[in-house]
DNA sequence: GTCAATTAATAAACATCGTTCAATTTAATT
DNA sequence: AATTAAATTGAACGATGTTTATTAATTGAC
C-alpha cells in the first residue's frame, strides 16, 4: 500500500468534513464546491472522489454530524432535575441557539435537497426522530391522559412549529430582529400550545 | 425603435416567467437555469439579461407571482359567513393545499437566498405580512381580551407552526404521507394552541 | 426609395461548477 | 533493482451565470 502524502483515507476523509464545515460556515451552503474543500485540504478534486461518493455524499455527511452536534447541544443543555414543562422550553431555546450560532451549518440541513428519486436514507430520518424523541419524553409526564399516538403528535406539531418560527426568523420571512425575540416568539407558542394540550378544562 | 421578433419587451418579459414557472414546477429550483429558461420561449440567454437584472432578479419574480396566487387563494377559499375559528382552520388548509398542488413553485419562495449583504425587498416582505394579516383578521375576533399586540405575536407564531409543518412534511423530514396526515397535523396543532390562547380557564 | 441611425438579438467568450479518467508519481513487494 | 500496486494529479467534459462585440432588422429622414 503506497501512499504518497502523510495521510491517510480516513485522515483525508477528516480533514474534508472539517474544511467543508469551515466553509460552510462562512459562506453557506451555495459557498460550498468540491475545488474549495479540496484546496483547503491541499489536495486537488479527484482526491475527494476517492473519499467520497459525491459532493451529495460529502454533505450528507456534514449534515449528519451537524445533527449529532444540535442532539447533543440539546441533551446537554437539559438541567436534569427541572420540571418537565421547564425543561421543554429549554429543547426549544437550545435548538433557536444552536440555529443562530450557526445559521449556514444549520440551514444546510433543511437546504440541501436529496438527488430526485433517490429517498431519504433511512438514518437520516433516525437522526430526525431522535429529534422528536427528546421532546416526546418531556411531553410525555405532561400529557394526562393523552394516548401515546397524541403524544407523538403533539411532539410533531410543537416541534414543527419551533422550527417553522426558527427557519423563518433566520431566512428573515418574520420581521423580528434578535435572538430573544425569536426565544420569545418560541414561547409563546409552545406556552399556549401547551396550556391547550393539556387541557386544563376538559 | 427596432425590433425584430412579434414580441415586445414585456411579452418576453412575461413569456419567460411563465416559462420559468412551469420549468420549476416540473424540475424544481435546482432544475431552473437561465438557457433553459431562453430555449423554452426560442430566444437565447442575452436576451433574457435584456428583460431582467439577472436570474435573481426572474427567481425573485416569480417568488411574487407564487406569493400573490397563494394569497388569492386563500382569500378564495374563504367560506364568508362560517365561524372566526372554522375560517382559521380554512386558511391552513388553503396553505397546505397550495403547498401541496405545486410544491416546487411554493417550496422556491423558501429555498432561494438572496444575494449576500443584500437585504430583502421591502416588497417582498410586504407580501409576506400580508399572509399575516389574514390570520390576524381571523384570530380578532377569538381573542378576546388579548391585545393587539398579543394578536399579532399569535398569528406570527400559529402560521410559522402551520408553514413549519408544510415544509418538513413536503421535504419528507416528517415521516408522515398523505396531505390528510399534515392537514389533520396542522388543525393538531391549531386547534391545540388556539385552546391556550383563547384561554377557556383564565 | 435609399440611406443612416437605432435597437433587437445573437453567438462567443469567461470563469466556475461537478465529475471522470488516463497518466504519473510514489511506496511496497519480490 | 525490478516489478507491482496504490495514491494523486491534471486535464478534460458539459453545464452553469454573466458580459460583450457583432450582426441583423426596423425605423425615420431625406
Amino acid at each position: 500500500m503506497a501512499r504518497r502524502s502523510d495521510h491517510s483515507r480516513e485522515e483525508i476523509h477528516e480533514m474534508a468534513l472539517s474544511a467543508a464545515e469551515q466553509i460552510v460556515r462562512e459562506q453557506g451552503y451555495g459557498g460550498l464546491s468540491a475545488r474549495k474543500v479540496a484546496g483547503a485540504i491541499g489536495y486537488t478534486v479527484g482526491t475527494l472522489y476517492l473519499v467520497f461518493d459525491n459532493l451529495d455524499d460529502l454533505i450528507l455527511q456534514v449534515n449528519s454530524r451537524t445533527l449529532d452536534r444540535l442532539h447533543a447541544q440539546m441533551l446537554q443543555e437539559q438541567s436534569a432535575h427541572a420540571p418537565a414543562r421547564e425543561r421543554l422550553l429549554q429543547l426549544g431555546h437550545s435548538y433557536i441557539r444552536f440555529a443562530n450560532e450557526d445559521p449556514h451549518r444549520w440551514g444546510m440541513i433543511f437546504e440541501h435537497r436529496f438527488p430526485p428519486e433517490q429517498e431519504t436514507p433511512a438514518w437520516f430520518r433516525v437522526k430526525v426522530e431522535r429529534m422528536f424523541a427528546l421532546v416526546e419524553a418531556r411531553l410525555e409526564p405532561l400529557a394526562g391522559e393523552h394516548s401515546a399516538n397524541e403524544i407523538a403528535q403533539a411532539a410533531r406539531a410543537l416541534w414543527s412549529g419551533v422550527h417553522g418560527i426558527c427557519i423563518l426568523a433566520i431566512t428573515d420571512r418574520l420581521d423580528i430582529a434578535g435572538v430573544s425575540s425569536v426565544q420569545q416568539l418560541t414561547q409563546f407558542l409552545m406556552d399556549n400550545f401547551l396550556d391547550g394540550f393539556i387541557s386544563g378544562c376538559n
